[in-house]
DNA sequence: AGCCGAATGTGATTTTGTAACATGACGCAG
DNA sequence: CTGCGTCATGTTACAAAATCACATTCGGCT
């Protein structure tokens, strides 16, 4: 199931990593009935060859260069859907998308976002989600949904720096 | 200095919460050498009184029909200013600000935000920054900041919904 | 008075995100 | 095969959020 976390950060083989996610993402949404039809998936394909947060106007940008529409709607809606159905998730901080690396595990991360390079990586959530949990238990609130971001440094930048 | 948790879902002495928040922010810029204008204090007094999060044109109606500026920088210089100085948050998933409760305290809270009402609290912290540092630790990753943000019901307005 | 830096005012622009409606593709009932 | 409903896409226009650039004003200081 969960994969031996293969955080963005390490070295990695990334057209490999890229394709493998978007293979179980294809598969994933046969198995569910869901539509990965050609825009979404080339938008789910970007971010994943991108490995990092993009806006939604890059993303539209790319798909105008390639022949599909090139108003916002077509950009937004694309993102929505795969946000939606666990494809994608949504950075708050940087009014951005990333693909997500652990589809089909109806998870919401803990991201790790890079502010020199914009890597982004998702964390494992479950500690700080119970700890999130308690907090709002203790003060009566229910909660739904958490948007849990950390900015700093990865590991290859935080190198970088020290140089 | 933590005072016991006042958390903006109990029911409470607003005027006299308002007030006293407003008052110790005072103090405490005089004591930092920070200079809380009429705009700046205008617009924390705002934000305290609403006890709730607030877009900054929401903030640049009031100050605009109270014969402040009337343009988008007006609001947006005195909401930064608040924010880097502590006296109040932002917050990302609303794009909106709220009053900081525990001004001069330093600290990134956790949220709690309401769906139904837009009230919102901040929550002790402390657990979720340690699990939250921890995973960034496991990735190599060095966390500067953080937000947390939680999406969900208040006490009162789930009592409401369950009516 | 004269100067300086911080804060404010103002106009214009950029960036981000939606609403509303028209068109086209697909599956299916008749 | 025809007509119909549904979903996805395209396109126009617009709204909301945020920033840039520059002029002006206000304190404190010399
Ligand atoms: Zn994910
Ligand atoms: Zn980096
Ligand atoms: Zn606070
Ligand atoms: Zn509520």
């Amino acid at each position: 199931m969960t994969q031996p976390e293969t955080l963005a950060f390490h070295a990695h083989d990334h057209a490999h990593c890229a394709g493998d996610t978007l293979a179980r993402a294809e598969a994933l949404a046969a198995e569910q009935g869901l539509r990965l039809t050609p825009v979404r998936r080339r938008v789910l394909q970007l971010l994943l060859e991108a490995h990092r947060a993009m806006g939604a106007y890059e993303v539209l940008d790319r798909l105008a260069a390639e022949g599909f529409g090139n108003q916002p709607p077509v950009a937004y809606r694309a993102l929505e859907f795969l946000v939606e159905n666990g494809f994608a998730h949504r950075l708050h901080r940087l009014n951005a998308f990333a693909a997500c690396m652990h589809p089909g595990e109806d998870h919401s991360p803990v991201f790790l976002i890079c502010r020199s390079c914009d890597a982004v990586a998702e964390a494992p959530a479950d500690p700080v989600r119970r700890a999130l949990a308690e907090a709002g238990e203790a003060a009566g609130f229910a909660i739904e949904r958490m948007t849990v971001e950390a900015m700093g440094l990865c590991p290859a930048c935080r190198a970088a720096e020290a140089a």
